[in-house]
RNA sequence: GGGUGCAUGGCUCAGUUGGUUAGAGCGCCACAUUCACAUUGUGGAGGUCAGAGGUUCAACUCCUCUUGCGCCCACCA
């Protein structure tokens, strides 16, 4: 006899059970030859980072995959970790000393980056500690932080490795350039974000005659300082005769060219366009291609620099207002159109992007996208679902080249280094100078670089000791690119467990993360694995949707509209938070949440708890299980049933989890055991409970359920579990499950084909329908509940008499049924109430009064339904096409029951006639 | 501009390869409290599965188009 409190109660198991797990060792994973490895690498969160239910959801999922796997005696491991989350982690370190009244610029370089590790050593852990309040199974000890001495080596062999491969080079570009944490970004880190913006109409005077103009039209008119030309289209029959000509430039009063590109649309605008190549790429590019002068009128704070004139130090918008009030002083503003455009924004701070002409290095992509591209299309990684594999090749095979290069303190810097000298003969470089051949061009840039693991002790041209390192750092996810295998060490392979671990958990089996993310770190890891590894990082990637408020905003601090899953935890418990989560996620679907959501999940855990607690207070020690009725002729319906019900689901529940479909798996436990487990099953033994066989078979199903529903709810599940193991668990010998000292070290359920039993399912079925009609009339007859009532089933069917016999004394108690007489034939009599169920007249007597009238009414609509079904069937049946078309087995069912519904329709005008 | 997802009872959503009596949770209505659980139980009301056309013996399910909403991508000055 085992007492539980009323109520569950997760903060009286939570803490305590993890604690256990982690002391007892039981995240740990190591290569096993006996075992399968079943390895998942955590998308590293940011080390700033706060759980948030995008977390919740993702760390959930991987956590079910993980503990299932390993109850199915996988060697599996969730390798953990944290990413050093360069423009973020620098983005707060840099408000903190803020506070004190410090810039990092006060600080210095290296100051400032020993303020960000004592911040990391301080705040860093604070994600990992949520992520264990969630239940996370990682194997804490392998935890890795993608600065870590020995990760950083991974990353600098892999520049090293591009670098002497060629695919990585250094540029002057027009690249994402953020004004406010003024570094360059990469095309994926710019998203795109429409602005409602205006296009400006420019009056450019010519030169030689300055009451005549072109008009230009532009959205960023204070770039018109950097203008080197204004481009028309050379088919453009407005402005052919102008080609050649200059006009100058209104402020600056530069002289710039006309020029003919076909780039130019005719149809925007005016048709012809001011052309400023170190303020926006297409530009860029004709200025490259057309010879034009490059000027760049912006410092990096997104100020005016000198060549600005006038303008000079004005913000860039400011500026924009007053080169605008100044041309039209000067009438040279035609008109202003307000007009939608969309602009980058920096996806740290949100900053309007400004495209900005700078030196970067940049990754050449091709090459490393054309084997991932292959193996996705031969089907070696799977999508999940089907629809991202799409979204994939489509960039993959549009793919642009990287820009690696950050302008901030925090990150890998990069393994480049400068020979002063060397380099003075280089600087005599200049980007607009177009007569020197791309590979002159190249060679004139990469002299004096030096790309080397550690500082060289002297240039290796000129023997100069004169060598600084270069200032800029990587891109966060050029480390992240590289987490499934540099996590394992590599490419270091000097202690042979090291080796061991890289050969035995590589490639990973699923990658589960956001769509969000595919460009900037699947793809990337695909190209990374194949290219580093010569291996795939993974087999499946598994994308769930973005969590959303009800509204279906993404949730953010900044809308405030976040819903905390730690305050969800507090509230509700992990196990609820867990599945409810899970329950709601279809596959790849957005989750729209609201908090009410989470009662569901508190709702089933109280029920998994008192179902538990009624089991548990009933059992008596001394019953030994292994006693089930496996023999398909046991007279034991009710244990039949209920053991081939949870196997039943049981199967679906696996199979849902191959498939990841998390949602039909958790719904699959949750109606199992609330609508049939205890709705009826509990139900139908109360009577019977002392009875060591049925105290076998719950025990056994509560058991088992707990196992398989343990990956989804750790904590209820292990609380209840121990003290059913108190109780005796079937011998392992014998079921050849393992029973370990913990639910998560233990097996999950043995399949049992031989349980599954579809006849008694169909059999026990026809019961609770008739007790649902039994029920059903009492309360359409508005039977009082102490009311006796007395019911006749009659029935010519021999079998079915057979089994209502025997369930008698189950049917009577719930159906609450006082005389109970199953008989071969009826006759009708005054006085009663009847309804026909497959074949079976079902007689209602009691003594108190009820209204006929209205029973009568039921019972017309109840023949004007089956009429017409009947209707519906016959028209299918006398179609030949139909009996000769359809599968045999389809057409059978059909017949049987155009069959039943005729009987019924027979005996249900019989007694509403008899009625009359 | 290209791609993609969604439209199913009052609300939020499930629905596997086309074959049911179209489901769930919440909400609503009625009844029930010495029973493991009111974080409960029992019964009930509520749906022409966005619209139009097509394929098929059979369409919520497949195809085309339309409408509305959402997301992603894009060198729309």
């Amino acid at each position: 006899m085992i007492e539980l409190s009323k109520q569950y109660n997760p903060k009286e198991t939570e803490d305590t059970w993890y604690k256990y797990w982690e002391e007892k060792g039981y995240f740990s994973a190591q290569p096993d030859p006996g075992k399968k490895p079943f390895c998942i690498v955590i998308p590293p969160p940011n080390v700033t980072g706060i759980l948030h239910m995008g977390h919740a959801l993702n760390n959930t999922i991987q956590d079910i995959l993980i503990r299932y796997h390993r109850m199915k005696g996988d060697s599996s491991l969730w390798m953990p970790g944290t990413d050093h989350a360069g423009i973020a982690t620098q983005n707060v370190v840099e408000k903190a000393i803020a506070k004190e009244g410090l810039k990092r610029q006060d600080l210095g370089r290296e100051k400032f980056v020993e303020r960000v590790w004592q911040w990391k050593e301080q705040y860093g852990s604070t994600i990992i500690r949520q992520l264990k309040k969630l239940g996370a199974s990682c194997d804490w000890e392998r935890t890795r932080f993608t600065m870590d001495e020995e990760y950083s080596k991974a990353v600098i062999t892999v520049f090293i490795e591009l670098w002497d491969k060629g695919l990585i080079y250094q540029g002057h570009k027009v690249i994402n350039w953020c004004p406010r944490c003024q570094t360059a970004l990469s095309d994926e880190e710019a998203p795109h974000h429409d602005l409602q913006g205006n296009l400006y109409y420019l009056k450019y005077p010519f030169k030689d005659n300055p009451d005549e103009f072109i008009t230009v039209a532009t959205t960023r008119p204070e770039t018109m300082l950097g203008d080197t030309a204004v481009a028309v289209n050379p088919r453009d029959r407005r402005y052919k005769k102008y080609i050649g000509r200059v006009l100058a430039l209104p402020l600056v009063n530069r002289g710039i060219k006309i020029i003919a590109d076909d780039m130019v649309d005719k149809r925007f605008g005016t048709g012809a366009v001011k052309v400023t190549p170190a303020h926006d790429p297409n530009d860029y590019a004709m200025g490259t291609k057309h010879g034009l002068e490059f000027v760049n009128v912006m410092r990096p704070d997104g100020r005016m620099n000198e060549k600005a004139g006038d303008y000079r130090d004005m913000d860039r918008f400011e500026a924009r207002e007053v080169i605008i009030e100044d041309l039209k002083e000067k009438g040279l503003l035609e008109k202003i159109e307000p007009h939608q455009l969309s602009a980058g924004h920096c996806y740290r701070c949100h900053t309007i992007i400004e495209p900005y002409l700078s030196k970067q290095w940049f990754v050449k992509m091709a090459p490393l996208a054309k084997p991932a591209i292959e193996a996705v299309k031969k089907g070696k990684i799977t999508f999940h679902p089907r629809r991202w594999t799409k979204v994939y090749l489509s960039w993959m095979e549009n793919i642009q080249d990287w820009c690696i290069s950050r302008q901030i303190w925090w990150g890998h810097r990069l393994p480049v280094y400068y020979c002063k000298s060397c380099r003075k003969q280089a600087n005599e470089f200049t980007v607009d100078s177009s007569q020197f051949t791309e590979k002159e061009k190249k060679d004139k840039e990469n002299r004096g670089v030096i790309v080397a693991a550690a500082m060289p002790e002297k240039c290796p041209v000129c023997g100069s000791t004169e060598i600084s390192q270069e200032e800029d750092v990587l891109d966060t996810w050029f480390s992240s690119w590289l987490w499934p295998f540099a996590a394992f060490y590599w490419p270091d392979d000097s202690s042979p467990q090291r080796r061991k671990d890289l050969e035995y958990f590589y490639p990973t089996a699923v990658l589960v993360t956001a769509p969000e993310i595919i460009f900037f770190w699947v793809a990337r890891m695909i190209m990374a694995g194949l290219e580093f590894k010569k291996d795939l990082p993974f087999k499946d990637v598994y994308l769930h949707g973005t969590v959303r408020d009800r509204e279906g905003k993404k949730m953010s601090k900044s809308l405030g509209n976040v819903i905390d899953p730690l305050e969800i935890i507090n509230e509700y418990g992990t196990d609820a938070l867990r599945f409810s989560l899970i329950s709601i996620t279809a596959q790849g679907q957005d989750v729209f949440l609201s908090k009410e959501r989470f009662e569901q999940g508190r709702n089933f855990c109280n029920k998994i708890w008192n179902a538990s607690r009624f089991i548990l207070m009933n059992l008596d020690q001394a019953v030994i299980a292994a006693d089930l009725p496996a023999d398909k002729n046991d007279p034991d319906m009710i244990s039949r049933w209920v053991l081939s019900r949870f196997y039943s689901a049981l199967k679906e529940v696996s199979r849902d989890l191959e498939t990841f479909k998390f949602n039909e798996a958790a719904n699959q436990l949750y109606s199992f055991f609330w609508h049939e487990f205890c709705d009826w099953y509990l139900e139908l033994i109360k009577q019977d409970i002392k009875n060591p066989r049925v105290q076998a078979v719950m025990r056994h199903v509560l058991d088992n359920f707990l196992r398989a529903a343990h990956p989804f709810m750790p904590f209820i599940t292990e609380e209840l579990w121990q003290r059913v193991k108190d109780t005796g668990l079937p011998v392992p010998q014998v079921t050849g499950e393992a029973i370990g000292e913990s639910i998560m070290v233990s097996s999950w359920p043995k399949e049992r084909k031989d349980l599954i039993d579809k006849k008694i399912e169909g059999k026990m079925s026809g019961i609770f329908e008739l007790i649902n009609v039994i029920r059903n009339m009492r309360s359409e007859l508005e039977v009082p509940l102490h009311e006796t009532v007395n019911v006749k089933i009659c029935t010519g069917d021999k079998t079915k008499i057979g089994l209502y016999r025997k369930l008698a004394p189950q049917i009577q108690t719930l159906a609450k049924v006082h005389d109970l007489h199953i008989m071969p034939q009826y006759v009708q009599a005054r006085g009663e109430f009847v309804t026909v169920l497959s074949g079976a007249h079902i007689v209602i007597t009691f003594t108190g009064e009820a209204d006929a009238q209205k029973f009568r009414q039921k019972m017309g609509q109840k023949i004007v339904k089956t009429e017409s079904e009947i209707r519906s069937k016959e028209t299918a049946l006398a179609n030949d096409n139909f009996v000769k078309r359809a599968p045999a087995e389809v057409v059978e069912k059909e017949r049987a029951r155009l069959q039943e519904l005729k009987g019924t329709l027979i005996k249900l005008k019989a007694v509403r006639d008899g009625l009359a």
